[in-house]
DNA sequence: AGCACGCCGACT
DNA sequence: GTCGGCGTGCTC
């Protein structure tokens, strides 16, 4: 029950849409409906109206002011639950983003505005049909009428106006009207963004005794923890989390799954549709490539509680759900779960944030675990559940690793592109009909130094990660800490005066592949020959047609595709990914290789894997030879720990943009200096420095690390001294908080 | 004196 | 974001 005497004095705060940040307290007026936390709002605001979004309820802090009074309610009920609003704030404080763009992340553009609705068609309704007497009539004066009343009554008494042909038919249409016998409705119909496709139910499969038991784990509700479970490539994780899943629908609950890029997974999405076609239109889809249309009609689906399933990318934790039985997260250690803009969040772990919030079972899956989530295991904070097995039977494909340094004194100090070694294996697959990838690691825009004899990288002594060149002061430069070095001529290590920057593009490959293999029929997959729309589908289907012998492609091609005649899987630089100056760059290697790995010999036909190196003892490419995720991990987080890096610690880089390249440079070193002259004994922070993209979109990059073991100190930190240091006109500033990417 | 312009702070 | 107050400085 409700005071009355209190509500005299209960406020909504609101937050006033546009970017300046603005809260304030409105009286809530008697009749305009429930006004409550998550409603979005129209205001009075000074001489003019505006609109925001309610964040709270209560009373206004200073008392002698008179509230101006809300003007209404933009939709009848709150569009934010009050779990979402709780984790926005959670957000905007973590990551130091305004709430303004947090909302924005909550609400799709498409739902906050005022402006989008339900689409609706016309429905003719048969309300009584005339006697026979009156039809004869009417088939001789006007047999439109009677052909329409013919075709109602076989659609079982109701017809869309627009399937009753186009022409003169509302004419006839409103006749019947008068005459009484029909009537006009407005129906809302659904945007549906997989209209075109049929999905034929899939059932249950058998779980093999590991899948059985990890469902059971995962079931059972005396286990508390987020999982991770760590599958194989192959050992059917998706199985496992469609029964978990259906699980949940059957006690009722509702269900998220995110998936890395839709774009890229489709076959996933195609399962979970098919899974539950059964229950119809209960599975909605959010992702990027919907039209605003669509994501409206989703969006206010999942809201109304008529579809309990959402499948999405990044942005669909926020899908607003209630009564979430379980949230999974596939390929839980993907990039693609963080967010580039602000507010700059990881989607993995808002997934877990939600799940505790929301007190249900969240699953983050992956052959290939991000180190963050590992070791959460070992430290409790998780449950481990392993899938050994691969579902198929199949063996793992075997991986050979190739020393470079002996094909580049073969060929005299030159960088080799292609060895003898996966020379000859490519000739033999072609002459079996055999299908290739050869993947190629984009060359970065950092760039370090290597030499090619002995394979040393000039690395930073106090960081461990490789020195980038910058070559307008023609030094070496430590991305991490700021660390500079002279460019030596000659290698440090062996004396060889090889040294040189590392790399070639896919054209070069592409180039020497087609001397080589003249008669092979050869496709290029990166970003610049995919620029045309469905260049990729395209190029995949003939692949999968047998109407390409060799792919060559970057990481595009790494996720998720299944090519049963492909039994031979090259990378041709695996050093390019392992010396970026990044100290997840093993990590990531470890990750390309095992996914890559899994592309080979899923068919009936055995794979093979052949990777070329410089550094073949460096440990992300052993591990991954071996198939050891956590022999891996184990060594991989020793190194985390000595250096302080995550999981560790917290990482954040704080950026400066502008198209005047002093001004961003100035800007951050005052920036850095304020910082630095009140920083807490628990952040480290590191050199301001140029971007290695130096110009992107026309502007002018220079950044710098903080390192800390408490993100929350680091994170306020920054605000405290941001929110005193007013940058100038033009500059922009970026914050990153847990930065996966340092360019 | 009268007015255009631009900066700055307030907006519940 | 957007309005309006106010100071500056130029013109009638």
């Amino acid at each position: 029950m409700s005071d009355n005497t209190q509500s005299i004095f209960t406020a909504a705060k609101v937050l006033i849409d546009g970017p300046s940040e603005l809260v304030f307290d409105y009286a809530i007026p008697e009749g305009i409906g429930d006004v409550v936390v998550g409603c979005r709002v129209r205001i009075p605001l000074r001489n003019r109206n505006s609109t925001g979004t309610v964040l709270e309820i209560g009373t206004p802090p200073q008392s002698d002011f008179t509230l101006r009074p809300l003007h209404s309610l933009i939709d009848p009920e709150p569009l934010i639950t009050p779990t979402l609003m709780k984790l926005g704030r959670w957000l905007a404080d973590y990551y130091n983003a305004p709430m303004e763009q947090v909302m924005r992340a909550l609400l799709p553009e498409s739902v906050r505005q005022d402006a989008h609705s339900e689409k609706t068609r016309k429905v003719v309704v048969l309300e009584n049909m005339p006697d026979e007497e009156a039809r004869q009539k009417l088939a001789k004066k006007a047999p439109k009428q009677n052909l329409i009343l013919t075709l109602l009554e076989a659609a079982s008494g109701q017809i869309a106006l627009a399937d009753l042909g186009g022409g003169s038919v509302t004419a006839s249409v409103k006749s019947l009207e008068k005459k009484g016998y029909v009537t006009m409705k407005h129906e809302a119909v659904r945007r549906d963004p997989d209209e075109d496709q049929e999905f034929m139910e899939s059932f249950p499969l058998k779980l093999n005794p590991e899948q059985d038991v990890i469902l059971k784990e995962i079931l059972n509700p005396e286990n508390t923890k987020p999982f991770l479970l760590h599958g194989v490539t192959g050992s059917g994780k998706t199985e496992v989390y469609l029964q978990a899943v259906q699980h949940q629908l059957d006690l009722g609950k509702s269900a998220l799954i995110l998936i890395p890029e839709i774009s890229l997974t489709p076959q996933t999405v195609q399962r979970f549709k098919s899974r539950f076609a059964s229950l119809q239109d209960q599975v909605a889809v959010l992702h990027s490539h919907l039209s605003q249309g669509e994501r409206f009609d989703e969006w206010h689906r999942i809201r109304k509680g008529k579809a309990r399933i959402v499948i999405g990318a990044r942005s669909a934790i926020f899908a607003p759900l209630t009564n979430l039985g379980i949230i999974v997260v596939d390929e839980e250690h993907e990039n693609t779960y963080k967010q580039e803009t602000s507010p700059r969040y990881h989607g993995r772990d808002i997934a877990v944030l939600r799940a505790h919030m929301e007190k249900c079972d969240i699953v983050l899956g992956s052959a290939t675990p991000s180190l963050e989530s590992f070791h959460n295991t070992q430290t409790g904070k998780y449950q481990l559940l392993k899938l050994t097995l691969r579902a198929d039977h199949q063996t793992m494909p075997i991986i050979r690793v190739l020393d470079m340094k002996i094909e580049a004194q073969k060929q005299k100090g030159r960088m080799a592109i292609l060895s003898d070694k996966l020379r000859l294996s490519m000739e033999n697959k072609l002459k079996n009909g055999e299908q290739i990838i050869l993947f190629l690691n984009r060359r970065g825009f950092a760039r370090s130094l290597q030499c090619p004899p002995c394979g040393h990288v000039c690395e930073c002594q106090h960081c461990a990660i490789p020195l980038t060149y910058h070559r307008t002061e023609e030094r070496l430069v430590c991305h991490m800490c700021g660390y500079q070095s002279i460019t030596p001529r000659k290698c440090p290590s062996c004396g060889d005066k090889a040294i040189r920057l590392q790399g070639f593009g896919t054209e070069k490959v592409e180039e020497v592949i087609k001397k080589v293999f003249p008669q092979a029929r050869l496709a290029r997959i990166d970003a610049d020959s995919m620029r045309r729309k469905n260049a990729l589908r395209d190029t995949l289907a003939k692949f999968k047609a047998n109407k390409i012998d060799i792919i060559i492609g970057t990481q595009m091609i790494a996720k998720g595709l299944h090519f049963p005649n492909v039994t031979l899987v090259g990378i041709l630089n695996a050093d390019l990914g392992l010396h970026v100056p990044d100290f997840r760059a093993g990590e990531r290697t470890f990750q390309l290789i095992t996914q890559v790995a899994g592309r080979a010999g899923r068919g009936e036909l055995e794979g093979e894997v052949v990777i070329q190196t410089h550094t073949p003892h460096s440990p992300s490419i052993q591990f991954a030879r071996h198939h050891d995720f956590e022999g891996y991990a184990e060594q991989e987080l020793q190194f985390r720990n000595q250096f302080g890096y995550p999981p560790f610690s917290h990482v954040a880089t704080l950026g400066t943009r502008s198209t005047h390249e002093r001004r961003a440079e100035f800007t951050l070193e005052n920036l850095h200096k304020r910082l630095k002259a009140s920083v807490p004994p628990q952040i480290e922070l590191g050199e301001p420095m140029p971007s290695p993209l130096t110009k992107t979109h026309g502007q002018f990059r220079y950044q710098l690390m903080i390192k800390s073991t408490s993100a929350r100190l680091l994170s306020h930190h920054v605000r405290a001294i941001l929110k005193q240091t007013p940058p100038p006109e033009d500059v922009n500033i970026v914050f990153d908080m847990d930065a996966l990417s340092f360019f």
